[in-house]
RNA sequence: GCCGAUGUAGCUCAGUCGGUAGAGCGCGUCCUUGGUAAGGACGAGGUCACCAGUUCAAUCCUGGUCAUCGGCUCCA
């Protein structure tokens, strides 16, 4: 075999065998250096055993692949601990995660957090231990008679393919099932922290056994896992749910309801901005806006399709009131009720899930030619969806929410280019706002499902284009067959949070079902009647979940056109305050949002709270200042800028603004 | 929805092994008239989430409800 070390050498060796044996045979030092290897695009550890010919490529302990394979040790070191404290605990499973690993136990009672500084403190004493993992390869029958008391990793090992070869990894008293990559003992990684109990599902299935999960994260430096600590506090000091309250964004309230926001003045702000901006393009675009109402009769959502298969996730439907009481008379039951209403034998009103089923009437309220197409209908639209409670959360998750929605009605031939401009305005709001972080993902469909509606022509045709699409963004992209919606293909952009979750934002959805539901048609050149294609797009997706992703990534800390306040005028004395006053006016007449604090406080004090409410610009006018009319401006940044007129000043911020720079000081 | 934790002043939190509560910040008034992240004094502010139960007595114990947080699951 050949094996490949980073810097691109190589050692040649007569047949097969384990790395730690020839790495060992070789030199020594070499088992320090390298944690796995990496053989036919499968991480394999230096425990297992190679063929003749094969060509792994080292993976050394620096390397980004490195600490999956620690990480996963220490899971197991983790699992032994337990089983040494809890013996009664059974195991299910304990991978390696982006950013640290967990394990998922059934046992009898939950662990508590003093429970989690036992098995820590266990841990360390395995590590100190130092024990080696092996390895073991084992028959199906063998493995079964191992496992034999343990019926999550019966029921794993059950699922294995026969034609894989099973394996186990022991560490000193402990064995269990996993297919590794193990490092060669546990003494080769000493800094790790157990972080959270939570709870988890068996295989994610809810209607499987609730296990407790414990995850942690461990590093090879002692100062990576300090850093990575200190990250997650400043993370959570980012919160967009701390920073919504203490910049006073918005407010949930419990008599409101879970999942409702109510927008301040600072909040609202941020959002109309966002609006202003993306409505901009809108009208670049060719877009028109409507508005259309908050509820609408059920058998709109019937014929769209979403009541009754989406009900679980609407709010209950509005029935009249007379309707009512005489069903209640009639002593009808709530399930008798949900079936007639599912049927069409109740009428009744709707809180819109989506906005699609009146965009599609208006492009039903009159008739259509090719020549009016594509017909491109934006919204901002405000929807409900009964989300569970367990899910709701700041601005992330809620139930009711604003969707920048839009949808394109097009000629199959029209889609390539209303795609790309899709994308493009995507493109150009996350550039805009500095996002470069996110990712897209592309739901294909399953080629072996048949609940997928429209020619699957069309459909490969869209998926081409989407692709194709996503490909010109510039942007790490993957696919997930079976991941399109049963109506059309899609491209979701996802970004993370402050503290790693992934939430998806905007969505592009191209459609064949609800044209066909409504029964959509447009007279073509032909003077025949077509069905015309429909795009579903929200590059915010929901305002309210934009809003807190974009509190996160700015830290607060708006640019300037979105900044609630974006100048604060101090007068350092009681003598400024006239000429304060005549600043603050100026402002405030140039169409700017400023603010004047002559509260009776020092300076100093003032500034401070300026800088907490992370207003951009700090305009000081004392002595100096009246005298040669001017103004010292202190930036948020700390930063100081020439002393300047009014009228300089006004024309600096206005063209931050204007050109939503992210920059507060003018690049010259 | 499920598992666990939590709920005390506007905010962050302390406290009471059952005898109706405290700090800092913020807020108000006054003094101070200040030069780039906290000047000083005084004062107001709480049905200890809500509803039951146990008890002479519940913020504290028990049960339920609601909400928040960490996860799991779902998301047209």
């Amino acid at each position: 075999m050949e094996i490949l070390f980073p810097d691109g050498s190589s050692h040649q060796h007569e047949g097969g065998g384990a790395l730690k044996d020839i790495l060992g045979a070789l030199d020594r030092k070499l088992l320090r250096q390298f944690v796995a290897a990496r053989h036919q695009d499968e991480m394999v550890d230096l425990h297992t055993v190679l063929p003749a010919g094969a060509r792994p490529e080292l993976i050394a302990w620096e390397s980004p692949d490195a600490p999956l394979v620690y990480r996963h040790s220490l899971s197991h070191i983790m699992a032994q601990a337990v089983k040494r404290l809890f013996p009664a605990a059974q195991l299910a499973i304990g991978p390696a995660t982006e950013d640290g690993f967990y394990y998922d136990f059934d046992v009898p009672e939950p662990f508590t957090a003093d429970d989690l500084q036992r098995i820590e403190a266990e841990m360390k004493r395995i590590v100190k231990q130092n024990q080696r993992f092996e390895r073991l390869e084992v028959s199906r029958q063998e493995a079964l008679e191992m496992m034999e008391d343990a019926p999550y990793k019966m029921e794993l090992l059950r699922e294995i393919p026969e034609n894989e070869i099973i394996t186990f990894y022991r560490d000193g008293d402990f064995i269990d099932l996993c297919r590794g990559p193990h490092m060669l003992n546990t003494g080769q990684i000493r800094h790790f922290k157990l972080l959270s109990i939570a709870a988890a599902y068996w295989r994610g299935d809810e209607n499987r056994t609730m296990l407790q999960r414990i995850y942690g994260t461990g590093f090879t430096q002692r100062q990576e896992l300090e850093a990575y600590l200190r990250r997650l506090e400043e993370a959570r000091k980012r919160d967009h749910r701390l920073l919504g309250r203490q910049l006073q964004l918005f407010h949930l309230d419990d008599q409101v309801g879970p999942g409702l926001v109510l927008w301040t003045p600072n909040g609202t702000v941020v959002r109309q901005e966002l609006q202003t901006f993306i409505m901009g393009e809108l009208v670049r675009q060719g877009y028109q806006q409507v508005v259309t109402p908050h509820i609408g009769k059920l058998d709109l959502f019937r014929t769209s399709g979403h009541f009754p298969y989406y009900q679980d996730s609407q709010f209950p439907p509005v029935i009249q009131r007379e309707h009512l009481t005489s069903l209640a008379q009639e002593g009808v039951s709530c399930a008798e009720l949900t079936q007639r209403m599912a049927e069409g034998d109740i009428e009744g009103f709707l809180l819109k899930p989506m906005n699609c089923p009146f965009h599609v009437k208006l492009y039903a309220s009159q008739p259509r030619s090719y020549r009016d197409l594509p017909l491109r209908l934006a919204e901002f639209g405000a929807v409900y969806r009964w989300e569970q409670s367990g899910e709701i959360g700041g601005l992330t998750r809620v139930r009711g929410f604003t969707q920048d929605d839009a949808h394109i009605f097009c000629m199959e031939e029209q889609l390539p280019a209303e795609l790309d401009g899709c994308l493009e305005l995507v493109n150009t709001i996350f550039r805009t706002l500095g996002m470069q972080d996110y990712r897209v993902r592309i739901g294909l469909r399953d080629p072996h499902d048949s609940k997928y509606v429209g020619d699957p022509q069309h459909w490969d045709r869209a998926e081409t284009v989407l692709r194709q699409a996503a490909h010109s963004l510039g942007v790490p992209f993957v696919e997930e067959p079976g991941e399109a919606a049963f109506y059309g293909p899609k491209i979701d952009f996802v970004v993370k949070d402050v503290v790693g979750r992934e939430w998806q934002l905007g969505t592009i959805q191209v459609d064949y079902s609800l044209p066909e539901r409504f029964g959509l048609e447009y007279t073509g050149k032909d003077g025949q009647a077509h069905r015309p294609v429909m795009v579903h797009r929200a590059p915010f997706g929901s305002l309210e979940r934009f809003v807190g992703v974009l509190i996160e990534h700015f830290a607060g800390a708006f640019p300037v056109w979105l900044a609630p306040v974006q100048a604060v005028v101090l007068p350092i004395a009681d003598r400024h305050a006239e000429y304060a006053g005549g600043v603050y006016d100026r402002l405030r007449a140039a169409g700017l949002r400023a603010a004047l604090n002559d509260d009776n406080q020092t300076l100093n004090y003032r500034i401070r709270q300026a800088q907490r409410e992370k207003i951009p610009y700090m305009l000081i006018c004392g002595d100096r200042e009246v005298e040669e009319g001017r103004m010292a401006i202190r930036l948020r940044t700390g930063e100081n800028l020439e002393p300047a007129q009014v009228e300089e000043v006004v024309e600096m911020i206005r063209r931050q603004r204007d050109t939503r720079a992210l920059e507060l000081k003018p690049q010259s």
